[in-house]
DNA sequence: ACCGTCACG
DNA sequence: ACGTACGTGACGGTA
């Protein structure tokens, strides 16, 4: 269970909030060794949690142990019903370590006759190992387990010494995790040479003046009774009093791999182990409580006037896509669920009642298929259940009714096979269980959702933003951007003869061929062939990012043209490649906006991601020209000025800052003013440049590391840059203070318009993670408030273009920044319009300032 | 499927 | 001693 804990990230929870990850890693080693070795009978033992025999000899004992994470405890309770479930005895008893019971059934065993095998994580338990004891140790290594094996010669092999012997050596070496003192000054090097010749510890002190080295024989002498006592510590126990043969302990496939179990596993979402079950000839018909899974044909129109008579507030849907056609769906209706496989289905927001609410898992993928308007009766599961846990991967059926109803049905690709359903591969049989399913989470979803929000205060913000968002992004969606592929292949082959000659001379350099993207090649060049200084490591080998090779670009002339490499082969497979390839027919791109992604609230674009065009650097930037508008159409692009540090400002209620954005444009030469405390007209940009990195540092949840690292500065420096800024934005501090403590207290931090955002990492024990969480806590709320507040300026600016009229369109979100394809002659009122829909989104104690810029493609409108 | 890298805000 | 600035997605290489 304590290797589970450990090799498992412990943000692993099932619905109802239990930490699963040593519950994972145990059973999956269980299922393993079981499956290999197939026992007749299985004893699993358990330390109690109360002093033992030992702790009598010596109080200390384990003194050094810190308490055991409240995470890994819960799991306990859990894995001895699941062990009983599976019919697998386990032992613990008051008094007596799990390694006595080890020990003690090792040696019953063993007088049966029975081959033992003993599978542990501790490699004390290897003085057990004889001819026919295992000891077997599991190993993770790079995420891979292997399993290491003793018998009594594998033992003698690594540790020259026989198992019994091992004991002597532990008295002489001690144990610090178990606090046995040893004798001092002796480790295992000289405790195994001392024990090789010896054998055992009192021969050692018998013949003791001839003991080597000088040390050792010192301490030896002087400490002949705490070797002893070590020792006898150290010794596991083999003739406990245990109320439990064997015999009595037997198990059986029919037991191990029994409903109940699968069930058990299922109910714990602890997915992974089902594919254990996949041959095993039982029962896995586990469905949804309260799901009719027998659903009814039934043809539209009776369906139709079913609903509008049913007396149901809401309906859900659910269907999916065969070969991008529909071809029908199923409803569930109260306790019924129905099955229509007519594609006047998608006619179905029209024909029943106004006043029914029409629930769907994913909204904006169904909007265009059944015509639906923000105005219908509408209701989105997934996005609704993304505010209530953000940080889920996924919003689709199974999720949402693993977190929010207690209903299951058999995992998706069990049932439809891995790939794609298309019209002649899917079993019909199952393509009907799996939209009934749908269409019930859909349906009973719905009100605990909203449930949910409402106690949380979030039903404003699932109304009157997200919701209304859902439109705007797939109005988003549709319009696309007309990209010039001709520009980009033109570009692409300027790229291609530049990289041609890079490679050549990079090779020329590196006095062979080898594959430049490899990083593990190139770190062979570089750090072994040339023999230049590598930087920091990754877990994999050498590191050769930007910032290592940027120490040593002056040390060959090789790290230059790496660099240059890098980032035109960048250019041209991300950049050039890339988009080409997701171009569509009509010429334009149609990026997809996901709305269920980020941990903050902010927007998501996928295939491609239009929110990460170059910018930074000219090369790059030239992609830009490539977007363009259409004939008769022109580019308005504003973007926020600096509104996260205007969120911050107004939230800290900081009166420096807020004074400092109403007296000057330049925040970061302010800030430099008054955090170095020199004139606004003496600001270098040298000095400009330090407060722009602290102001950033601020609002990722500063940390004096990651602030020197960003100034090449030291630690020291940077935690003085950061006293004085506290010093000076004093109520900056206070509330970044108020964020962590509150997420302490509740678990998760809020945005300005309610919108949560978990941070298990708090109550983490690992201290990476714990100050992980404690950055989140200051940033998220920042963030999560700016984005809200775009989404708010989205909606007015849709809302707006849409009441006047207006043929200009919203076509892209970049986070802080709008881009509008404006007809020629509205290009001064979508002007004016959008810049006032974006400093009006919402009221904050500093004025929301807007640049905007027009332009004949996305390089030209920024 | 994961890692390292690098593009953006 | 560890190993970090916050939030994303796509690519090529590798296991």
């Amino acid at each position: 269970m304590n290797r589970g804990y450990f090799a498992l990230p412990n943000t692993l929870t099932n619905s109802k909030g239990l930490h699963t990850n040593a519950l994972l890693g145990f059973l999956n080693i269980f299922y393993r060794i079981y499956s290999e070795e197939k026992p007749d009978s299985i004893i699993v033992a358990f330390d109690v949690h109360e002093p033992t025999f030992r702790h009598k000899m010596y109080p200390e004992y384990k003194g050094t142990r810190k308490g055991m994470d409240p995470e890994l405890r819960e799991q306990f309770p859990v894995i001895k019903d699941i062990l009983t479930s599976m019919g697998v005895t386990y032992m613990e008893k008051g008094g007596y370590e799990a390694d006595d019971i080890i020990g003690t059934y090792s040696v019953l065993g063993s007088e049966k006759g029975y081959d033992v095998t003993i599978l542990s994580g501790d490699r004390d338990l290897l003085q057990l190992a004889t001819d026919n004891v295992l000891v077997r140790i599991p190993k993770t290594k790079g995420g891979q387990t292997t399993i290491e094996n003793y018998h009594a010669k594998e033992v003698m092999d690594e540790y020259g010494v026989t198992p019994h012997e091992f004991i002597e050596m532990k008295g002489l070496m001690g144990d610090s995790s178990d606090n046995i003192p040893g004798v001092q000054g002796i480790g295992p090097k000289t405790a195994s040479n001392i024990i090789q010749k010896y054998h055992s510890i009192e021969a050692a002190l018998e013949d003791i003046e001839n003991v080597k080295p000088d040390k050792a024989r010192k301490n030896l002498d002087a400490e002949r009774e705490m070797a002893l006592f070590s020792r006898d510590l150290a010794t596991i126990k083999l003739d406990c009093e245990l109320d439990k043969t064997i015999d009595d302990a037997k198990v059986s496939d029919e037991s191990v791999y029994s409903t109940e179990v699968y069930n058990i596993f299922l109910e714990n979402g602890m997915k992974s182990l089902l594919k254990r079950f996949e041959n095993k000839d039982i029962s896995k018909d586990k469905i949804a409580v309260n799901i009719n899974v027998e659903p009814k044909d039934i043809d539209y129109s009776a369906l139709i006037s079913t609903i509008n008579k049913s007396g149901e507030e809401a309906v859900g849907i659910g269907l999916t896509r065969i070969d991008d056609t529909i071809y029908g769906a199923a409803v569930s209706v109260g306790d019924d669920t129905f099955i229509v496989r007519d594609d006047k289905i998608t006619n179905l927001r029209k024909d029943i009642k106004s006043d029914i609410t029409l629930c769907f898992i994913s909204l904006k993928e169904y909007i265009d298929d059944f015509n639906l308007k923000e105005e219908d009766s509408l209701f989105d599961a997934s996005v609704a259940a993304y505010l209530l846990e953000p940080l889920d991967n996924s919003y689709d059926y199974s999720h949402i009714s693993g977190r929010f109803l207690d209903a299951e049905l058999e995992d998706e690709k069990l049932l439809m096979g891995k790939d794609v359903p298309t019209i002649f591969s899917f079993d019909m049989e199952n393509y009907r269980k799996l939209i009934s399913f749908m269409a019930f989470v859909a349906n009973k979803s719905r009100s605990v959702l909203l449930d949910r929000l409402s106690e949380k205060e979030m039903l404003s913000l699932y109304t009157d933003i997200e919701y209304p968002v859902i439109f705007v992004l797939n109005s988003m969606e549709k319009y696309g951007v007309e990209v010039k592929k001709d520009f980009l292949v033109s570009y692409g082959e300027e790229l291609d003869k530049k990289i041609e000659e890079l490679t050549q001379e990079i090779y020329k350099l590196a006095g062979e061929e080898f594959n430049i993207n490899s990083t593990k090649q190139l770190g062979v060049i570089l750090f072994e062939k040339l023999g230049l200084k590598s930087g920091k490591k990754t877990k994999s080998g050498y590191s050769t990012s930007v910032d290592v090779l940027t120490k040593i670009k002056d040390e060959h002339e090789i790290i230059p043209l790496i660099l240059e490499y890098r980032s035109k082969t960048k250019l041209r497979s991300t950049y050039i490649e890339g988009l080409i390839s997701t171009i569509k027919s009509d010429g334009r791109i149609h990026s997809k906006f996901n709305q269920t992604v980020t941990a903050t609230g902010r927007l998501s674009s996928t295939e491609p991601n239009l929110q990460n065009i170059p910018t930074r650097t000219a090369e790059g930037r030239e992609i830009r020209r490539a977007f363009v508008p259409m004939d008769g159409y022109t580019f308005v692009d504003a973007d926020y000025s600096q509104i996260e540090l205007r969120v911050m400002a107004s939230i800290s209620g900081d009166e420096s800052l807020i004074d400092a954005f109403n007296s000057s444009k330049d925040i970061h030469a302010i800030t430099a003013s008054q955090v170095f405390d020199v004139p606004l007209e003496e600001v270098t940009p040298n000095l400009r440049r330090r407060a722009k990195a602290v102001n950033f540092g601020i609002i990722y949840g500063i940390s004096s590391f990651g602030l020197g690292e960003d100034l090449g500065i030291s630690r020291k420096e940077a935690k003085e840059y950061i006293d004085k800024y506290f010093a000076t934005y004093s109520k900056i501090k206070e509330y970044l203070d108020e964020s962590v403590q509150s997420a302490k207290d509740n678990g998760y931090v809020k945005t300005a318009f309610n919108r949560i955002r978990p941070i298990p990492e708090l109550s983490s024990s690992n201290f990476m993670q714990r100050s992980f969480g404690e950055r989140v806590a200051m940033n998220s709320p920042i963030q999560g408030t700016a984005a809200d507040i775009i989404k708010i300026a989205m909606i007015n600016v849709a809302k707006e273009l849409e009441k006047r009229k207006l043929k200009s369109r919203l076509i892209l979100q970049i986070h802080d920044e709008l881009l509008i394809e404006t007809a020629l002659d509205e290009v001064e009122e979508v002007s004016a319009l959008l810049k006032e829909c974006m400093e009006s989104a919402a009221e904050l104690a500093v004025p929301l300032y807007v640049d905007v810029h027009t332009g004949d493609s996305l390089y030209d409108a920024k």
